[in-house]
DNA sequence: TTGTATGCGTTATCAG
DNA sequence: CTGATAACGCATACAA
């Protein structure tokens, strides 16, 4: 039986590995020995286990800082991502999450918020921080801020390996889809923000329906979409393909507005699936995208990376056109 | 000029507070006093200038390992969080961010993901983790994981400070307004969530309503609050209150099921305004709450507790009725 | 098989 | 006003 002492309650009862070694009898660097796993065929499992008896019996933790003081590595990484209040960034979060915490990784998370200004700031925090490697979400940085970094969503090229979904034939799915059912005469909600994944984007639907496809350029949120998307509807179009689920809400609302029907008289695809697609009236047509495992994809190439292995210069994954109510033939 | 050598390049030009001293002709320890601010009055200011142009020159960046090794502390906090994919706590981990960015903080995120099993090995990694404090979202921890937290959106009483939404008033807020419409068969689509700021919703509705409220308790995504709500419309209601947006997205996913029309057959009241809400047809009416606030209020509290300060026991935060399309009299 | 000694980069105490 | 010097807790080369 343990009485913990007043002193033991009131403060942070941090144990070191000199207590443990004081426990278990042994030194310290016995300890470290083992309990960094390193002890195999050099420490007896008799003396093994007392120092696991030990530590465990004080609630041992080694203390972060002090290792990464001692080895240099951290074993923490940033995700820089634009708007964390978008649930498709809380998905890759995740998804780069799960996949650190196997590899005994945490995820540190950097939001630029939107905020351009902002983003100093946050990369000042950031490089000061205890990262030893990044994960760049539609993000360039200083050059020489990390020796290990992972960009998603951008164009290969640069100075890291890119991570990236197929935006390519997320767009053929959804033009093929379009044109199976009979529409000539698609517009293209385009995002005003500037990434590599938009250009993409509007590289294709020129690719597939010439340079003079109609297109507005709109901002990452319902209303301005909404009135961004507005002069669209009165283009001669029958359809139009949205860079976003957010840009096809944006849509919805000035469909409504101006008592246009959707699908009926105007068919509306959008990209990423998130979760509200399906709420709106019709469900929404879109190109579904694996948000978490891009998240786990890139962890896992920057942790290969940080271990010294190869890491592909460009790794693509695929997406498929979910449909559901919001695309019919044209009237 | 300054012409890098190739290891400058390719290795990480780790520069420590001695070669900021090499370079100004200062010991290592003028050094840190005159970068922590500590130098006031003690340091000449021509040898103030000196150091800082040479930190500058250097790009030196102080080690937050070391540091945090020989202080203590790591001016980190750590925010946990149910589930990162909502929208909602993406806000409120902004919030808390620019709160924290301003205090010279970092915060990392720790998403429980919905996952009990999940939990325990999250909290692990954090408790092994620098933070210098805890926010916790609708969590308990073991005793005695940190000494400094407060708890968000639980209820007062335990061993941390406590922040919170002001529940009751809009529980109030929505159930006047429906009943100054008219409205007397209200019914109530709950979370199967258990959190104590869902029981406050019960509690408050019972108050008013009757402890025979008609209720369904629902999971926290549209398709399963589909499901869960739909018995809710075969009941004698003209309204409903939801403990969340996400739940009212629900609500109409059933009732465009059923062929019900909203407002004209239900009316429909939402909790938090979420950003999906003005999309919906017609658009949500909901409680609007500050989600950054409340991450900024939880974090100035901690900060107050690791200053020292003391910190109020609770504190809680107004929220008001978004009134929209989605509420109308009774037919 | 285990222990001793050393240093990671800082801050902070104390002499000078 | 400034410079030695001693920790902080851990990992590891080397000695025993």
């Amino acid at each position: 039986m343990h009485t913990p002492s007043i002193a033991e309650i009131s403060a942070p009862p941090r144990v070191t590995s000199v207590d443990v070694a004081r426990r278990a009898g042994v030194s310290q660097s016995t300890v470290s020995l083992v309990l960094s796993g390193k002890a195999r065929g050099r420490i007896s499992a008799r003396t093994e286990e007392a120092v696991r008896a030990a530590a465990a019996e004080l609630g041992y933790r080694p203390n972060v800082a002090a290792r990464a003081l001692r080895t240099g590595v951290a074993r923490s990484v940033a995700l820089v991502v634009p708007d964390i209040t978008n649930p498709f960034f809380g998905r890759v979060l995740r998804g780069a999450q799960r996949s650190a915490q196997e590899a005994g990784y945490t995820v540190v998370l950097v939001d630029i918020g939107n905020n351009r200004a902002w983003e100093a700031a946050s990369v000042e925090a950031l490089l000061a921080g205890p990262a030893d490697g990044l994960l760049l979400f539609e993000a360039d940085l200083p050059p020489g801020a990390s020796e290990h970094a992972i960009q998603i969503e951008m164009t290969p090229g640069g100075k890291f390996p890119v991570v990236r979904l197929d935006v390519e034939a997320g767009v053929d799915c959804a033009i093929d889809h379009l044109q199976s059912l009979g529409h000539t005469k698609i517009g293209h909600v385009a995002s005003n923000f500037d990434a590599p994944t938009f250009d993409l984007r509007r590289d294709r639907m020129r690719a597939r329906l010439g340079d003079d496809v109609p297109t507005v350029a709109a901002p990452f949120n319902f209303e301005g979409a909404k009135t961004a998307a507005a002069p669209m509807l009165d283009e001669d179009v029958t359809a139009v393909f949205c860079d976003d689920d957010i840009l096809a809400g944006g849509v919805y609302m000035a469909a409504r507005e101006r008592g246009l029907s959707i699908p009926g008289d105007l068919s509306v695809v959008g990209f990423d699936d998130l979760d509200f697609a399906r709420v709106l009236a019709p469900p929404l047509t879109t190109v579904a995208v694996d948000a978490e495992r891009l998240g786990a994809l890139a962890f896992s190439a920057l942790a290969a990376d940080l271990a010294g292995e190869p890491v592909p210069a460009e790794q693509v994954m695929p997406v498929s056109l979910t449909v559901r109510e919001s695309t019919a033939p044209p009237r």
